[in-house]
DNA sequence: GCTTGACCGTGACGCGACGTCAGGCTGTTG
DNA sequence: CAACAGCCTGACGTCGCGTCACGGTCAAGC
């Protein structure tokens, strides 16, 4: 079975133009060229375009999507977990969204306003705590994701405003330290890593010290969570990764 | 209360340069300018720019999100209902994407193999009929998305293949009616249109002659819909929309 | 065999929503 | 008063296509 661009582009829900681009740039090459030099699909081809479709719709920018697809350590079916993965986590962000605005809605009714910050909840505070779950998973292990989902899922809107206030709350202790000059490897400092261990603990899913000391180290090599401490407080990402890695080094 | 462009930029998670371009093009202004010339938002430009970015994360253009904010009688409320409804629209739409996935990771795991048209359900196929619901509440009145979502909501997937597949007959009708040059105010037309008429009611909301008039206007001029239509076959909307409104127009 | 009209090809330019300098002014802090 | 973060206004670059322009290909009907 093969397929011409503009059937190719029907059965898609693309344009020729689409088709033609991703040609171009060399993320879905056509197979074959008929003598005419015609672009002829195959089976397989249309399979590489059904990737890269979710992909893009995902967001990812399309030179990343080709890595993606051309990593030869990724088979098919590791795909298809990520893919399931950013999926839910989407929907968990759309989620929110909808309770934002719900919550709106009913401020609305009520007369009452919301500050300024709760407003942007959804759109710029992304917690960092709920986050670090499927990080974890992605690299390997465990089932901390499935736990938080868990957890998360059966939470009020005022236990999340909670959680918040406590994450909030540690936070704003690091960065205090850190300003009063506070060692990061400082007795003081490990006990709030301490703390804000306890914290993901109790909130999202088990959090032993040595998965913890994996999560400081993310806090400076993935750029969403260095972005994340870096908003609050510059040097804020490398000041608590350092503290929670003390505090699990001091715990084995 | 009022903030510079880099404070709001950080509370709203936005860089300043997207701040700028908002001032450029007239989207979100700042109140007010310092003696400097400084930019300064009040918590009213906030609001905007909240509404904005809750557009934008939607998928709208900047410009249509000027108009519908810009649009004199459009009260807030209004706005509140419309996100919220392509809020949920969206939500839908990842839950069938996350099903499409774990479809496909279950047929990898049983050895089968899906159809292409399986594969692009998610992507390719839009029901206009869906759709429709959704335009209807847009457009001011009505339960019609409510009940099209209870509806909906309680579809198996067998379900939904046997309402697309009745979708797509009545639309292969059309178009070979209009292929083979019958007139689309012609009885056999009219018979069509009320098939279809019928079809929006049992399987979505109930849909009254005028609301179905309603919509076919929007084929026309909603260009989704239109863009729809003509994927089916050229000059197809414009058909389906005067067979549908001369429809609605005999029965009243 | 010839025409017609839908479909295919390759440039090439345009656009939306910013990112990213460059070059210069402002304002706070030690 | 120096240093440095933060603000300003151009202006050009980028990404993912849309949209012509202009010409070749192919199946159908006459």
């Amino acid at each position: 079975m093969s397929w011409t661009v503009g059937e190719l582009a029907r059965l898609a829900g693309v344009t020729v133009r689409t088709l033609h681009h991703y040609d171009r740039i060399g993320l879905v090459r056509p197979s074959e060229r008929t003598s005419a030099g015609y672009r002829s699909y195959d089976a397989h081809d249309l399979d590489r375009l059904q990737q890269v479709l979710l992909y893009r719709e995902l967001g990812f920018p399309l030179d990343e999507v080709a890595t993606l697809l051309d990593d030869p350590e990724a088979d098919p079916a590791a795909h298809l977990r990520r893919q399931h993965g950013l999926l839910r986590e989407r929907l968990e962000r759309t989620q929110a969204m909808v309770a934002a605005v719900e919550k709106e809605m009913e401020a609305r009714q009520m007369g009452i306003s919301l500050t300024p910050e709760e407003r942007f909840e959804v759109f710029g505070d992304w917690l960092p705590e709920e986050y670090a779950a499927e990080a974890e998973e992605r690299w390997g292990d465990s089932d901390a994701w499935a736990q938080s989902q868990r957890r998360t899922a059966a939470m009020t809107k005022e236990d999340w405003l909670r959680v918040k206030a406590e994450g909030d709350d540690v936070e704003r202790r690091f960065a205090a330290a850190m300003a009063d000059g506070v060692p990061a490897d400082s007795t003081a400092a490990q006990d709030l890593a301490e703390e804000h261990r306890q914290q993901i603990s109790r909130n999202f899913y088990d959090c032993s010290p040595e998965v913890h000391a994996g999560l400081g180290r993310m806090y400076v090599e993935d750029e969403r969570f260095t972005a994340y401490y870096e908003r609050i407080a510059p040097g804020l990402a490398q000041y608590v990764s350092t503290s929670v890695q003390a505090n699990a080094a001091r715990q084995s």
